[in-house]
DNA sequence: GCCGTTTTCGGCCCGACTGTTTTCAGTCG
């Protein structure tokens, strides 16, 4: 069983203890939700853990729950889970996944009315509630049976819970609706928050808080948006909507003096609040997005606070940037650098550190089986130079190699770099150097997809895969590491190959690639188009702990791509990388000797 | 069931909105 097949297991058992409701599983439901959680953004397998007997350094995870785990991978099952989970009709969790349905009302559906296919349970709730069956059971009426109808209505439409979009998506839905907010004299101020603030991967709905005097006002403002496809709920302090691709925008209200607590609330993420409303508490006081509260003398007036920072400041914290708000030790971070005491928070990398892009594609015709970009090198060279940059490497992918001799692909390499050396020179006005390189498959025997006498017409290479992806995990990693052996390999590209939008990548043994980037002096690319985010955060966060350098790229196959780099960079942030654990932060000579080393 | 500037027991975040309810449970943020 994979971490998020452990996850998945963990959620379930939290779900049957909520619908025991016995007096004293309440805290238990929680443990289970947070160990879920955690395993789910485990960076190492926990089987590998288990195997390592190292279970314990899995946050959530005590002495019960380990040995919970310890019979799944021994037995193949936790039979006190399978007692659990045996009292409570599978069809539920379908069910669960429908908007509005929680634990309590899809165990009191499926078990009055005996529905236990999960194949057609919806579809069976959906009969029912069209025969006006479920309003006369007590606690329903007319209405949630209407409710029930309408969310099924959704859910057909594809709006499951667990449904995200991809971060470069929820970016630009959230600029429309913010520039609309805008427009409005009685909004003072608008800020996206929760999710895509803190630049997770992927986003669940888009949460906007609006400072204003006029709560009312801003509401029905708000609600009038253009794209506006369902008001799921208002009141006084916001509302939900949804757009009409069926994403969820839920806006919060509160006036500029409490702009702080709102905006530290909604950013999230629940985990960290959680630690800090626990930090406030023992420092004597309630949090919540209105403000503290002190414990003792409750008469005393809310203590309210305009911006973040004067908040955390008041809990003697430093500010904390939203990429790491994730309760991944930041807030124990915070309190060691208020103390001066080590180890404090990161100097997280900016996008404004940011010196070069070295995975671009151009127009060029390479011949290869992979696609080529959509603009020629002076238009990239040219954005680049907008951007600032002081170097960007041309990466185009490798000339296919069934359809062309060895000598026409000699001949291919030495056109472009003479091509791309020529219109270099033939503009003067671009400041930003170029290097000539090249993105090379590592072929299932872990070659590389160039012929050898080719690599002298390039500076260098990032090497990647694309084809083969099932592959065993050991095998997979020699075959890497062969194709990053070459000298002239310097980045791995997109190291698991994973997509966003659904091919989960491959596996590779991480302690033997990290070793042997640092006994050679590889780097590790962090793939900053919204599709791939490869490595991801959590595997940044482990590959910086190894000390491992990083390299982000853009892989862009247009110049408008070319911005993509704060997704990438965002990601770094989130694995709490500094400047110098990112190459691409160095100035052009000192890259060039690293590249060309 | 977990966890530790309160360290092996006694805490565990806090609030908005809705529907079916005379006081709250459920779901969600
Ligand atoms: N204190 C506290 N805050 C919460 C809780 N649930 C959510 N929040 C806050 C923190 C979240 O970042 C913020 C927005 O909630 P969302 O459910 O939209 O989560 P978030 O945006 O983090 O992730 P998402 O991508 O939408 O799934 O509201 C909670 O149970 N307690
Ligand atoms: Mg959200
Ligand atoms: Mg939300
Ligand atoms: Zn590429």
């Amino acid at each position: 069983m994979n971490n998020q097949q452990i996850s998945d297991l963990f959620k379930k058992i939290a779900v049957a203890y909520q619908i025991k409701n016995l007096p004293n599983s309440r805290f238990k439901v929680i443990a289970y939700e947070r160990a879920s959680e955690e395993i789910k953004n485990f960076p190492t397998p926990l089987e590998k853990m288990w195997k390592e007997d190292r279970l314990d350094e899995v946050p959530g995870l005590g002495s019960s729950m380990i040995s919970h785990v310890k019979e799944l991978f021994t037995k193949g099952k936790v039979s006190h889970f399978e007692a659990i989970l045996r009292e409570i009709p599978q069809s539920m969790f379908t069910l669960l996944s429908v908007p509005g349905f929680g634990p309590k009302k899809a165990y009191r559906l499926v078990t009055y009315f005996k529905l236990d296919n999960p194949k057609t349970v919806v579809e069976d709730i959906k009969v029912l509630a069209e025969k006006g069956k479920i309003a006369s059971l007590e606690g329903f009426g007319e209405k949630s049976q209407k409710d029930i109808l309408d969310a099924i209505g959704q859910f057909e439409k594809g709006q499951v819970k667990e449904n995200r979009i991809l971060l470069g998506l929820a970016y630009e839905l959230s600029s429309n609706i913010t520039e609309y907010l805008k427009k409005s004299p009685l909004v003072k101020k608008v800020l996206a928050l929760g999710s895509l603030r803190r630049m997770r991967e992927t986003i669940g709905d888009i949460d906007l808080a609006v400072a204003t005097e006029k709560s009312d006002e801003v509401i029905e403002y708000f609600l009038k948006y253009p794209d506006q496809s369902q008001i799921v709920e208002k009141g006084k302090e916001g509302a939900t909507i949804r757009l009409g691709n069926g994403r969820q925008v839920d806006l919060r209200v509160i006036p500029p003096r409490q702009w702080g607590s709102m905006v530290q609330y909604f950013t999230g993420s629940k985990a960290h609040n959680i630690q800090l409303r626990e930090l406030a508490l023992r420092k004597g006081y309630s949090l919540n997005e209105y403000g503290l509260t002190p414990l003792k003398n409750k008469k005393q007036k809310i203590l309210e606070f305009d911006t973040e920072e004067k908040l955390y400041k008041f809990l003697g914290l430093p500010r904390i940037e939203p990429e790491i708000r994730e309760d991944r030790g930041e807030i124990e971070a915070a309190i060691h650098k208020a103390k001066d005491q080590k180890p404090g928070l990161p100097q997280l990398v900016k996008l404004s550190d940011i010196k070069g892009d070295l995975h671009i594609h151009t127009s060029f015709n390479i011949e290869t089986s992979h696609d080529l970009g959509s603009h020629d090198i002076l238009t990239l060279l040219k954005k680049a130079d907008s951007l600032g940059y002081e170097y960007i490497g041309i990466s185009d992918h490798n000339p296919s190699q069934s359809k062309h001799s060895e000598d026409k692909i000699l001949s291919i390499m030495k056109i472009r770099k003479a091509y791309y050396e020529h219109k270099k020179r033939s503009n003067k006005s671009i400041r930003t150097q170029l290097l000539i390189m090249l993105e090379i498959d590592i072929r299932p025997n872990g070659d590389l997809a160039l012929p050898n006498q080719c690599f002298e017409y390039i500076d260098a290479s990032i090497v990647s895969v694309h084809s083969e992806f099932r592959m065993d995990k050991e095998k997979m990693t020699d075959r890497v590491l062969k194709g990053l052996s070459h000298p002239k390999a310097r980045i791995l590209a997109h190291p698991t190959g994973r997509l966003l939008t659904g091919r989960v990548g491959f596996e590779l043994n991480w302690e033997r690639i990290f070793e042997f980037c640092k006994k050679n002096n590889k780097a590790i690319e962090v793939n900053a188009s919204p599709y791939r985010l490869d490595l991801s955060d959590i595997m940044i966060r482990l590959a910086v702990q190894n000390g491992i350098k990083l390299i982000i790229n853009t892989d862009s196959h247009s110049k408008e791509e070319m911005d993509n780099m704060k997704f990438g960079v965002s990601q770094a942030r989130r694995g709490w990388a500094q400047k110098n654990d990112i190459l691409n932060t160095m100035r052009y000579n000192e890259f060039k000797d690293w590249l060309l080393y």
